[in-house]
Formats: structure tokens, C-alpha cells, sequence
DNA sequence: TCAACATATGAACGATTGCTCATATGTTCA
DNA sequence: TGAACATATGAGCAATCGTTCATATGTTGA
């Protein structure tokens, strides 16, 4: 008979979050799954940024940036501000710092 | 002409780490954004577990458990132990509680 | 109002991912 | 040693992802 863990299940269960939040965790991490995003968030680190610089900074198009901003602002990572022609992106709040810099020194031990 | 940033570029990618170091950043978050292992690394929260117990747990098949299993091992955050037959695994370190824990407080805010 | 600029968006395509299925490896006990 | 159990692994397939390309939207100044 294979062995029996039934005591043990019932307690992790319990202590278990909703299906619901464990889902919205995993799409929130697979944000920040992607070298492109890494990047934006890094270059966002100190101060605001249009769109176009931050295309210059990483050698990519402008397509690419703007398709991936969407996906940070639509996990409310980034937010953004217009000023005339210009959009300026600034993260949105200290959870992206703090998730990168535990990140960080994760894998620098 | 287009707008220039010349002066912003050249400060801010002096503060940023290498492409090498954000690589390995998106593929340890690569890693947190999958829902199955997200449960795995919960259900390792308090206690370590067994395959078996942990593909009870998810309903889900051995194999596929081992698998992630696998990915997570390689990724340092988890650890296991052999005990006859069975094999335990736990979290690895601090770290994964608390990129999982900023995360949390990320979503439901 | 129209040309130039800044950004956003939709479709499409190749690459990656997570599962399943079949099977292999490793361990125990009779 | 061989049957039963626990786990690992490789191939294959559907689904998801990130980019490119073409084009649309929105803003300014002449």
C-alpha cells in the first residue's frame, strides 16, 4: 500500500490561498520572467523615462518596448504620464524593487 | 529631430548590471510564474514533502510534479533529501518566502 | 489643416513551456 | 533475486510568449 499522507494534507490545505490567488501570483511573476521587462524595470530604477529612450538604451524597437510597457502596466508595475507627444514610465510602486533586489541576491550567494 | 537623451542614457546604463546578471534574474523569475510550482513552493512553506504527497495534493500526476520538481531544483529553491524509497523536498532558503511574500502584498493591495 | 513625431496595436511566426504517456532508475523487503 | 513502490526522465504535442512588420492613434507647431 502506497503510504499514507492524509494527516499531513489536510493541514497544508487549510494553510493554503485560493486557486483565484495563487493563479494571480504566478501571472504576476511571469512579468517579471522576461529579460526585456527585467531591463525597463532596471532602467526605470532612479527616474521617469520616455519611450523612445528606453528603446535607445536597450537597442530595441519601439514596438517591442511598447508591447511590453503594456504588459507592466497592465500588472500595475509601471505607471505612466504624458507631457505633449511625449509618455514618460516610472515604476509604480517599491514591490518592484523589493521583488528584483530579493531576486538579486538569490542568485548572487 | 528626434528628442535626445543622450545624457540620461549614458546614467543610467552605467547603473545597470550586466546583460549576463538579467538573464539570470528573468530565468529565476521564469521559474516563480507558473501556478503549479507556485503551489509546490506553498505546499513547502511550512514543512518539507514527498512527490507523492505534493501530487496529492495538486491532483495532479506524479510525473508532472516530478518535472517542475526538477526545474525548481535546478533553480536552488528547492532542496531533497532521500529517505529509503521516498524523497523529501523543502525550500531552499529565505528567498523564496520573501519574493513570494512581496509578491503577495503586490496583488492584494 | 497638414506634416512630423511619439506611441500603441493587431496579425503572424518562430521559440519556449508544461503536460502526458511510456519507461527507466533506485530502494526495500520477503 | 524479484515484486512492489517511489521517483526521474525523454519524446511529443498543444498552448503560450516575444518579436517583427505594417499601420493606427494622438499631439504639436507651422
Amino acid at each position: 500500500m502506497p503510504h499514507n499522507h492524509e494527516e499531513l494534507l489536510k493541514h497544508v490545505s487549510a494553510d493554503m490561498p485560493s486557486d483565484e490567488l495563487l493563479q494571480d501570483l504566478g501571472d504576476l511573476f511571469k512579468v517579471f520572467g522576461d529579460t526585456t521587462r527585467i531591463k525597463i524595470m532596471y532602467a526605470l530604477y532612479e527616474d521617469e523615462m520616455c519611450v523612445c529612450a528606453i528603446a535607445d538604451l536597450l537597442k530595441m524597437t519601439q514596438s517591442a518596448i511598447s508591447h511590453q510597457l503594456k504588459v507592466l502596466k497592465a500588472a500595475n508595475l509601471v505607471a505612466s504620464r504624458r507631457e505633449g507627444k511625449t509618455i514618460y514610465y516610472r515604476l509604480a510602486d517599491e514591490h518592484v524593487k523589493s521583488i528584483i533586489g530579493q531576486g538579486y541576491e538569490h542568485i548572487t550567494e
